[in-house]
Parts: structure tokens; C-alpha cells; sequence
DNA sequence: CATGAATGAGGATTCATTCAT
DNA sequence: CATGAATGAATCCTCATTCAT
């Protein structure tokens, strides 16, 4: 039985290993720049054995997303849950987890809007695409309940809490793609927190009644 | 000398004609996924001949970035000259002056942010990259300027002009984008031209001292 | 208007050189033993270049037999229509008709088989499949029509004329296909006209009333 | 010795088993689209076992055919040697008899044609190529010595007796592989028995002296 | 100038086969 | 003896790019 569960696990970190080194590489060249080969050279294994694992590239980037996305969605949830915060400090919180999750996987935020923008868009299964698509949806409703419990406390000015939901996350999305695109032609530059920071500063300094 | 004249005015119609045909695929379909040959034939042009006008396919993709970053920073510099508006007002028709160029021809910030997200973006050519810098650089400028008169006349939160700059420019492509993802998905969605403008109104609102 | 004669006539040779490249192979080793590479080496072409002819190797096939049943359809209605023969003269003659064509291009009667043999059979295209249908059914239903006007003539057994079409193609490609087999374990042996003869004599012998 | 003997017996079914499997894919997708895999699948086995019991993948297909041309030469050899038939018989018996196993396993007639007409034969290796003649001439050269008698008696035309094996062979396989490659395209058909007893009534008219 | 035609350079995927356990 | 896992070697097909006409 030890042996089975043995074998399970490394089974499952063959995976994770080809996840990372894919990874790291759509990041850095995209989805249709990225090649098996590469991906396989990357994990130390023979292109043959990705497909061992993935039934083809498209799922394996779909799958890429999936984890980050739910990242994504447990450190949403996490701050929303949390009864001690203020509906100020959770929107500070809010971005706080963004960048924490962006900043450990840069993909993410390029894949959510890849799955929109990108190329051919990915001929992801319909039922990976649903799975996005909920989880995504499941996190800015979260978003909108608090901004709205801050209407309702008479902190934020009136206001649809679903669309200042997606200002919250344009703002924040719109703020690293952009601070993205600078450095790629100017890689010296470097992710300006504080920039991100004053943003959101200026965002609650907004909303206020 | 007319004759030249003639035939320099020919050449460089038949330059739009392949880039109109270009943008409208690579909105449609992406860069990588956007082949010559299809391009060609939107055109009405043999692919050789593509090449008679542009060096390779990149080139043809910059080139496209090139004219609609040009005329975003056109829209920019005229508000900027505009003595007759307070710098509140500025930054609103800023965002106007955006969403116009947006609406006019939505291609634009899609193929702005392809500069920027898509893969095969280091190969283009060095001269071209400068260029695209220098134009946003610009634009940017001149939205910073906007941002420390208003510092100067006491209007304005004390802070970087650049910082302030990138926020308001982040805070339209995010939403923008975001928006435009959204219908994607759900074809039924209209773009909410008052998310935006809540959005602005926020961040006025925001950065009053 | 002659130059795009010319063109155009080349074109069609080009096609017709990449089909003889192709069916001499796919008679040598089968349809999935031979390489859209092997093709282009014998056709002196690259392999991109057959994909400017054919939308794939299954067209390509289906194309080569497509030629071969129309030639052996053309023959048949020849006979068919010679208003000089009496039916016993047409079945011999429709028998002396395959087998000219069989002589003349022995690949026939394997590419009209293969489709039936061979693996999964191709996944030709639902419009070839139906012309492929088409055409043998023309073919057949010509040889039926012989027979039954030789059942009125009184000179032939009662019988379903589709059915004795069936027989006289069978017994053709059966012979055939048998022959060339025997021929392949032992190359020396020699098609035997005449076995073929007699099975069509014992044939003709048989279907008298 | 015991043991080894159900060893011996039991590894005897290992390979039955797996010949099983394999038999009714090779039907079903022809050689080279059925993988070892599903054979393994199929066969309730790892494919790395099929390789203990066959040497590699064309060895297996070579010993269905081996069975399979078996089965029919003991058919064939029990009409033979029955000496209550006349020759007349006889000869209606062989197509009972093929029939018979034709519908029994209908893999049959696919396989020995296949093995002259696909795309690997001469991959198989020379002892069984030469196995596979063997059987089948001794199944010709039975049914030749049918007709000479019948010559002898009086009962049929003068002829080469292997001829008229040949023709008797072909008209079965001919007919057979006709109706198939029909139902093949248009799976609502059913193979006409009556169209196979016609061909051989017509045959055994046709040779009546 | 324009282009029809050709191709070299990959890239995703499959599968028979091997081998350590 | 059995197998899970791995892979080398193919194979089909695509497409940016070139060049003779």
C-alpha cells in the first residue's frame, strides 16, 4: 500500500514538474511560442512523456491556469472571510493577495486575459473554460459583497458592487500588465509596487462617502 | 516630378491597404495565428508582394502598432494644448479622448496590448521598438505634466507625475480590456461606458488634496 | 491568354506527376506505409509542394483512385453502348475491357481495392466517398442492365441483374487480386490471361438458359 | 513434470488471449490503426507482455493468419475427403465450408488478402511467409484435385484442375470483399448470401460438360 | 511591380518497443 | 512473470519567406 501511495506521489510531482518548467516558459515566450520540445528539454524528459501526463499542450497551459486561478480565488476568499478586517482594509488586502499570487506566478494574470486575447485562443475543452470562468466569477462576487457592506456601512460612496468590483480588478490588472509591458522593452525597469500601492491608495481615498 | 509624386502617393496606399487588411485579421485572430498568405488575400495582393512593403511579418505587425499609438498620442497632445482647460478637466477628456480613439477603432488598444502580451514581441526590430517607446513615452509625458500642474496648483495630491500617469493610463487599458473580455464570453454584455466613467470620477475624486 | 493556358496546363501536369509518384507507392506498400515524404522525393518535390495540390495525403489517394474508376468506367460504357454487340459479346467484352485497363495500368484495380482493404479506410472526404460511389455505381448498374436485356432476349436465366453485376465484377477482381498475390509470394509466376479467360467462359457457359 | 505441463498450458493461453484481442481489432481498424496498446488493453495485459509471448507486432498479426488459413485448410480437407460427396458437391461444400468460416471469424478472408495486399508485408518473416504458402497450397491443390476427378468422371470440361481452383478461390474471395467494400459505405446493406450461392450455381453450370 | 510556385525549417503528436523494478 | 513508465523515431502538416518569370 506504501509502495502504491509512493508511486501516486511521484506520479503527481512528474506532473507539477513538467507544470513548472511549461510554466516558466509560456510566461516567458507565450503559448504559441512554446514548444513541447522545449518544455520537455526544460523538465528533463522526452517530449513523448509530456503526453503521458497531458493529453496536448492545450491542456497542460489549461491546467496551468486552473491552479493559479484557484490561488487566486483561496486568497480572495481568505480576506473575505476574515471578519476582523474593515471593508477598507479589505480592498487593501484585496490587492495585497493579487500581487502576492501575481507576484509568485507573473502567468496568471496573462493567462486570465490571455484565455480572452490570446491567439487562437487556446482551443481549451469547453469544461476548463467553464471551470475558469466560475472561479473567476465566484472571486470578483466576493469583491462586490464587500464594497458593497461598505455602501451599506455608509464608508463607500453608492454604487453597484459588481461594478466596482471590476474596476478594483481592472485597476489592479490594467497596473501590472502595463508595468509589464514597460520593462519587456525596457527590462531594467522594475514591477513599481508603489505605483500599485498609490493607485489603490487613491482608489479608497475615491470611494469614500 | 509629379510622376513620382503619383506613384510615391500609390505606394504608400497600397502600405495601408495591407495594413488595414492586417489589423483587422490580427484583432480577429492574433499575431501568430494571422498567416501571410491569409493577410495577402484580404488584401487582394499575391503574400510576395506583402514583402515588397514590409520586411517580414513583425515589421508589418509593428508598423500597425506604430500608426495607432501615433494617433493616441495625437488625441493626447491636443487636449494637452488646450489652454482653455483646467487640468480636472483635462484628465476626464483624457479619458474621452481614449475611449473616442477606442470606440473609433477598437482595434487599437488590443493591438497595444499584444505589443505588450504577446509572444513573439522580442523579435521586433530594435529601431521599431525605440520608436513605440518613444511615442508612449511621450503620450505619457504629457498626461505626467497634466498631473504635477495640478500638484502645482494645489489641486492635486502631492506624488510622482510619471506614477500618476501610469495609473491613469492603466486604469482605462484595464478596464477596457476587462470589459471587452467579459463580452467575449458573454456576447450579450455591452461595453459599460459608466464603469468607465465611475471609474475617473473615482480617481478625481481620489487624487483632490 | 495562352501564357495561362500554358500555366494552366503545367499545373495539371504537376498534379498528375505527384499522382504517378504517389500511386506507385501506395501500390508497392499501402496507403499508411508510405511517407507523403517518399512521394515528394519521387515526384522530385518537397513535401510542402504537395500540399499546394492535394489538402492532404487522403485526397491525394482518393484523387488517384477517383482517375482510375473513371477510366475503367469509361470503358465500360463504351461497350454499353456499342449498339453492335449482342450481350454475350458485351460480358466478354466488358471482361476484355478491366483487363485492359488492369493491363494498362496494373495499379487500378489495387487502388479500387485498397479502398476496401485498407486499414480504417481513409478518412476520405464525404464528397469523394460519394463521387468514388457514384461512378462504381454507374459502372455496375450498366453491367446489370446488360444482363437483364439478356434475360428478355431470352437468352440469359432469369435473375436479378444487380446481383449478376456483382458476380461479373467479383470474379474479376477476385481472379485478379488472387493472381497478383500468388504473383507476390512467387514472383516468376505470370498473370494467366487465361484463367481469366476461362472463368468468363465458364461463366457465359453457366448464365445460359 | 506436471507443473510444467500447466505452465506450458497455461502460457498457451496467454498467447490465445491475446491473439483473441488482437484478432477482433485487426478486424475491426485493419493492421497498422490498431496499436499494441489497445491490443494490451484488450487483452486485459500490459503491452510490455505482449512481447513476452510475440516477438514484436507484425509476428502477431502473421499467427492470427496462421490460425485462421488453419481452420480453413481443415475445413477445406474435411469436404475433401469425404467420400460420400460427389464432385459436384464438393464443390458447393468448399463455398459452404469457406462461408462458413468466412462468417464464423470474418477476419479471415480480410487477413490472407491482407496479407498479400498490405502495406507490411515484407516485414513478416520469411519461415512464416513460407508456413502461410504451404497451408494455402495444399488447400488449392485440394480443391484441383476435386475438379480433375470431376474431368476424370466425365462431369466437367477439360482443364488445368489448379486453374479452376484458382477460379473457384477467386470467385469466393471476389464476391466476398465486393460485399464487404459495399457495406463498408453503406453499412445498411447485408452481405447477400444468395448473390454467393448464385456465383456458384452459375460456376457449376457453366463447367457441366 | 507583382506574383505563382516552391520550399526549408520546424512542431505537435503517435506508437512500437524497451527496461528497471 | 508482469508491468508502469519512458522514449526514439517517425509522420503529417504548416507557414514565413524566396525567386524566376
Amino acid at each position: 500500500m506504501s509502495i502504491r501511495e509512493r508511486k501516486e506521489r511521484e506520479k503527481e510531482m512528474r506532473r507539477r514538474q513538467i507544470q513548472n518548467a511549461a510554466k516558466e516558459l509560456f510566461i516567458l515566450k507565450g503559448f504559441n511560442s512554446t514548444t513541447i520540445e522545449e518544455i520537455a528539454e526544460k523538465a528533463e524528459l522526452s517530449p513523448a512523456t509530456i503526453y503521458l501526463y497531458f493529453k496536448n499542450k492545450e491542456e497542460l497551459y489549461a491546467s496551468i491556469n486552473l491552479i493559479t486561478l484557484q490561488d487566486l480565488f483561496n486568497e480572495i476568499e481568505k480576506i473575505y472571510s476574515n471578519k476582523k478586517l474593515s471593508v477598507e482594509e479589505k480592498i487593501i488586502k484585496f490587492k495585497d493577495g493579487m500581487y502576492k499570487v501575481f507576484k509568485n506566478d507573473p502567468l496568471i494574470l496573462r493567462n486570465i486575459l490571455h484565455v480572452q486575447l490570446e491567439d487562437t485562443l487556446p482551443i481549451l475543452s469547453k469544461e476548463l473554460l467553464d471551470q475558469l470562468n466560475k472561479i473567476s466569477q465566484k472571486s470578483m462576487t466576493m469583491i462586490a459583497h464587500v464594497y458593497e457592506e461598505g455602501v451599506r456601512q455608509g464608508k463607500f460612496r453608492e454604487g453597484h458592487g459588481m461594478a466596482h468590483a471590476d474596476i478594483i480588478w481592472s485597476t489592479f490588472t490594467g497596473l501590472v500588465i502595463w508595468e509589464e509591458s514597460k520593462r519587456k522593452i525596457n527590462p531594467k525597469k522594475v514591477f513599481l509596487r508603489s505605483t500599485l500601492d498609490r493607485a489603490f491608495d487613491i482608489f479608497c481615498q475615491g470611494i469614500k462617502k
